[in-house]
DNA sequence: TGTACATCAGTGAACGCGCGTTCACTGATGTAC
DNA sequence: TGTACATCAGTGAACGCGCGTTCACTGATGTAC
């Protein structure tokens, strides 16, 4: 872990508090919440702790720089999944024709959480650090608010409107939709990250993940 | 938090063991994992914290007991739950009529969900421990196993086949179905709890619940 | 029924650890005259 | 153009904290004879 110092630099480092949020989320990467501490940062950036306390208050400023780093890159995560173009898969049988419109949008709404979930898996670490109990919320995402904060929930938040203009599902149905939905997403990632799915194997967890979003995207 | 230390009793317990599980269960009912400090609980008991290793040979062992402990406690919450009857709710428009037998079925899957998400939120501390990163799982539930370990998977895969036995799903669908209801109650809870919903006052949250509930019990 | 003795279940002090944070300081930088 | 000086951004040592764990010990218990 502790490798050894880098070469001294010069007396001042420039850009220091950049420095440090950037080695504080490597550590995250690697290590989720419990590797990010401060005198770690310090070393790994080759400086004394105290250092730190010219440009953060405390530790609380660091990890919440960290965290909100962090959301912005599963916001992105989110988004190139939904961007990415998918083939419709072949018409679930039993339910008769859809809407090509709505089914397109069902499919976004889908890669949207599999970019979640994808997240969560390819970067556990910052997933952790995104909510875990260090570090308070940006802003508390709330239904029906006219401008929520960009990030995974308004990303839902207009799949859902998407979907129920092009007729998916009825508007009566709409408000609170984001719930369930990020439920279902958030519940199948923590599951098998750090809960009791833990011990599944790749493929099986694949298969929790897709009958997860099935059941799901079904139930909206 | 440290109360004066229990007035010195006989210089041997009798129940050391089963005393010192109680202690720390309670210091995880108010304070979560963290909460649950080898020192403190010595300390509750009027005990030295060396005494605690005559009993269990590390903290693991401890908040392992702990955690078992809150397992079975909100597998029975869960029990209560769906074995209190409640009137089925009247027949949701727009899918025509169901057999009775599937409605009350699904009626009690969903008090089963009702039950996971309330002992999330009246014993904070206790799930907390339960899916918290100390100690480790007692078995790993795998779907299609012959004989999962009693606790809340089971009692959930009882119910998914007590629906498809009474005709409220296909029988095809029926494999892996345990995780989205899973994950679905799983998610709305620890987003509640300490996640970005945890800042919804309790009616707008009792309405997540509902809503997510009821999308993932129509879409299984 | 009494006594020696092995065993069990406690004590109290200490160890080593790593943390966030503070303190007095000093080296580097840039601006006013 | 050079120089005094305020300001900024570092240093290194230390503080206080609480943790899990270990150690040599001692008091209580129960069993064999």
């Amino acid at each position: 872990m502790s490798r050894p110092a880098a070469e001294p630099g010069p007396y001042h480092h420039g850009d220091l508090a950049n420095a440090l949020v950037e080695a504080a989320s490597a550590l995250a990467r690697q290590g989720g919440p419990d590797a990010v501490v401060l005198r770690e940062v310090a070393r790994q950036v080759g400086v004394s702790p105290a250092a730190a306390y010219h440009h953060f208050a405390n530790y609380q400023q660091l990890i919440q720089a960290v965290k909100h780093r962090a959301l912005d890159l599963l916001t992105e995560a989110m988004r190139a999944a939904a961007s990415s173009p998918k083939p419709p898969p072949p018409n679930p049988s039993g339910h008769g024709p859809r809407s090509a419109a709505a089914e397109a949008t069902r499919q976004r709404l889908r890669a949207l959480g599999e970019g979640y979930v994808g997240f969560a898996f390819s970067e556990p670490g910052l997933f952790r650090v995104i909510f875990g109990p260090k570090g308070a919320w940006p802003v508390a995402p709330r239904t029906g608010s006219d401008n929520p904060p960009a990030g995974p929930f308004r990303l839902l938040a207009e799949a859902l409107d998407d979907l129920v203009a092009a007729g998916g599902i009825p508007a009566g149905r709409r408000p609170g939709l984001e719930y369930p939905a990020w439920a279902a997403a958030h519940g199948i990632a923590i599951l098998c990250l750090d809960g009791p799915l833990s011990r599944l194997d790749p493929a099986d967890r694949q298969v929790a993940v897709a009958r997860t979003l099935d059941a799901i995207i079904r139930g909206l």
